[in-house]
Parts: C-alpha cells; structure tokens; sequence
DNA sequence: CCGGATGTTCACCT
DNA sequence: GAGGTGAACATCCG
C-alpha cells in the first residue's frame, strides 16, 4: 500500500497525536527496531515526552520529539498507521483480515488513553530513532523541473530505475513510475541521461499531476495503467496490449505504442 | 500448489 | 563507481 501518497495521509492523521504526553512504548518486535535501537531507548527517547511537529520525506513519516529526538516510521509495502484505533485509509489492503493486533509491531500509547500504532503483516517496515534525513533525495512533491534535470542528467541508469532511487528523489515507488511514465508517454528503458530538456520538462508536468490526481482518487493503486492491468491488459489510451518487463528489479508495465 | 506483491538492504556479480 | 540480480523479511491473493 504505502507510497509517498499514503504516508502524507498518514502524516496528516499523525498531526492528531501532536503534543499529547506520551505515557507508554510497545516495542514487541525487535527486527522492526533498526540499527542496534531497544524498545528501552525508544522508551528512555519518548516517555513523558511528546511530538512537536510531524513532517514527511518521501515515504518515511517524522514526528519530531520535543526536546528529544526524532522517531522515524517506514512502512514497507504493508504498513498501515492507525492512531486511536482509526485507519487512515479506509479501503483495507488484505480484505478483512487488515485489522489483526498480531501485526502491530509498535505502538505508543499515551496519557489521555489514545494510541498510535503501527500495523504491518510483512513486517517490511521499520522504526528508527534520528534517521538519517540527508539520504534522501528531494521529495517528490517539492522537486523542481531544475533538481529532476540534474537527477537524470549523466545517468546510464534506466530511466525508471533513476526515479525509484530514494536517495535521489524520494517518494515514487513502483506503482507511481509506471503511471507517471505512461502518462508522459515515456519508455521507462530509456537511459535516463538521454531525455531532452522537453522531455524532462514533460515528465515533471506528469509527475506532478500524478501525484495530484492520485492523492484525489485515494491512493496509489488508483492509477489508469494500475486499474488496466488488473483488467484486460491494454493500454488505456490507444488499446494496444500492455508490456510487462523487470526494469530496476521491479515489475514494470508499459505501452510499447505511446510510451517511446 | 505456485508465483507475485506498493519497499529496503545487503551480498555478490559484471 | 555504477548497475543488475537475487535473497531476505511474512502474509495474503489470484
């Protein structure tokens, strides 16, 4: 589920929990504490202490300790926020079984008996305390049509691989390429370094609209190309049949007709 | 039963 | 150094 559009409205949800004293850590899962971090110093890091701010980079959610440090929330590609009991998204991913305590891997509670928890059944996700913001790239949101020149000028890469490096731009995830990349009717093979400053110019345009439209419709797996490929595998604008390849390790669908 | 899935990290190749 | 591949994590879905 959580791309960058998910994680904003997890963000957005988090803002809720913003200076209420947190009163408890449950750190029951030790493999999502990255790094050499304990539930102890989560714990020595947020009791009796509380949020000030929450902020999102790409798809790792902030929430800044007053006078502490910062607790960073990664979700995987199952992770799921849940603050006072209360989904961010309503649409549940693993039908009705999304709701299942065994999956909380952490959660704080705090003293006027809310809570905020994280649920994740793969446990791909992952709590750090302090992350290290600078390897991430720009955010997707705020890149400039400048930044994206430069993330995909003298890149060998393919074009797809480039835009799902975190540390060069942070927040496109499988899903989101595909669908930017469709609508800018761009392959996403092509070298990265060979697009013209036009096709650049393009491929932020879309990004950007993506991203816009996505957060519209409710979420990632919103996108045209996304709903197509569930269907009848053709290509939404022109009816020619999908491509389907690994680029960037990743299952990558395209159309061999518009996306050139 | 088998393969694949929205992510990240790491080991190991080329 | 740059990229690619495959594995690992655990669970559900088609």
């Amino acid at each position: 589920m959580p791309e960058m559009l998910e994680v904003e409205l997890y963000r957005q949800l988090a803002t809720r929990v913003l200076g209420r004293v947190i009163a408890r850590v449950d750190a029951p899962d030790q493999w999502f504490l990255k790094g050499r971090l304990t539930g102890d110093h989560v714990r020595d890091a947020l009791v009796g202490r509380s949020f000030g701010a929450d902020r999102r980079i790409g798809k790792l959610l902030l929430l800044d300790v007053v006078d502490g440090p910062t607790l960073g929330l990664r979700f995987g590609m199952t992770g799921r926020l849940i603050v006072d009991g209360e989904a961010a998204i309503a649409r549940l991913e693993y039908g009705a079984a999304a709701g299942r305590s065994a999956w909380d891997r952490f959660g704080i509670a705090f003293d006027d008996g809310g809570s905020l928890v994280l649920r994740d059944p793969r446990r791909l996700g992952g709590v750090e305390l302090d992350p290290d913001e600078s390897r991430l790239g720009p955010d997707a949101l705020e890149v400039t049509p400048a930044q994206l020149r430069g993330i995909l000028a003298r890149s060998a890469a393919p074009l797809k691989a480039r835009l799902l490096d975190q540390s060069r731009l942070a927040g496109v995830g499988n899903l989101l390429a595909d669908e930017m990349l469709w609508r800018a009717g761009l392959d996403p093979a092509r070298v990265a370094s060979s697009l013209t400053p036009a096709e650049v110019r393009r491929l932020h345009r879309h990004l950007r609209d993506t991203l816009d439209e996505l957060t519209d419709r409710g979420g990632s797996h919103t996108g045209d190309l996304q709903v197509m490929r569930s269907t009848d595998g053709v290509c939404p604008k022109d009816g020619e049949p999908l491509q389907q390849r690994t680029i960037g390790g990743r299952t990558t669908y395209s159309c061999p007709r518009h996306q050139r």
